[in-house]
DNA sequence: GTCTATGCAAAGAGTTTGCAGATGT
DNA sequence: ACATCTGCAAACTCTTTGCATAGAC
């Protein structure tokens, strides 16, 4: 609704978010575009953030744990959290089975289900090897 | 690991978890339990509500806006935030349907899914009703 | 008697907000 | 010129924690 006007650091931040898949906390993309913007406060950054997240540029992830994580990729997926590292990573099943999870809620649920996130819990492939390694 | 001993305050904490279907945040139990206990804490509500979370005697149940809420009831289920008046309902399907989930999720990531959370968006029975009638 | 739990208050993390000045249109 | 955006700092919400005392075993 609001009249958006162009703003550098804003343009770094949704080129930081598209650039990585690293799924960063609002620290993170702070202190990244701190180096092209030393003078950037933490403020600016979230007021950024939820904003892009508003017009659907970016996706807010909470999480239980720390703050809440931000992906610059606006395609349906889901995110797994490695319960051993922390790091979230992607998961994309296909379109039809994202929307067949909202058609069997809704036969459960008596009122409209509009959509719904998922957040996966399990052990990222990297440290399924530590893990391994280490029982040897 | 700890050992637990036995506190009314925890007793009546857990106690009106299992009583209500309301997820409520920490400090609705807060208040709840104030009326048993006037001179209970906050920080005692906290302590209590995690530990029995962590005894898997209660869920807690992370949520974009607000605080988290929490669940009595253990068995595995989903919830449905409605949009609309923010109030947090059950939903239940099938425990082989929670099951494909995971392992459909499995299909699509290169370690393991051990678990998930779904928590659904969408507008509720009563909320229905109420646009409804306003559209009138 | 010993160890845990409580109440209180202070601190902590994450996020939002008010304001004066800089910047985009 | 005017509205929006920024940097800064203060404030705010939710949650955790340190400590002395009360309570469970």
């Amino acid at each position: 609704m609001a009249n958006l006007k162009y703003s550098r650091q804003r343009a770094s931040i949704k080129e930081y978010l598209m650039s990585t898949h690293e799924h960063p906390t609002a620290d993170t993309v702070y202190l990244h575009v701190k180096e092209e913007f030393p003078h950037i406060s933490l403020g600016t950054v979230y007021r950024n953030l939820n904003l892009l997240a508003d017009m659907g540029e970016a996706v807010k992830i909470p999480t239980p744990n720390g703050g809440d994580r931000f992906d610059g990729s606006t395609h349906p997926h889901y995110h797994v959290v490695c319960t051993s590292c922390g790091n979230v990573m992607d998961l994309a099943p296909g379109d039809d089975y994202i929307r067949s999870i909202n058609e069997e809620a809704s036969r459960h649920f008596d009122g409209i289900i509009d959509s719904h996130k998922i957040l996966f819990y399990g052990t990222c492939a990297r440290c399924c090897q530590k893990k391994h390694s280490n029982e040897i």
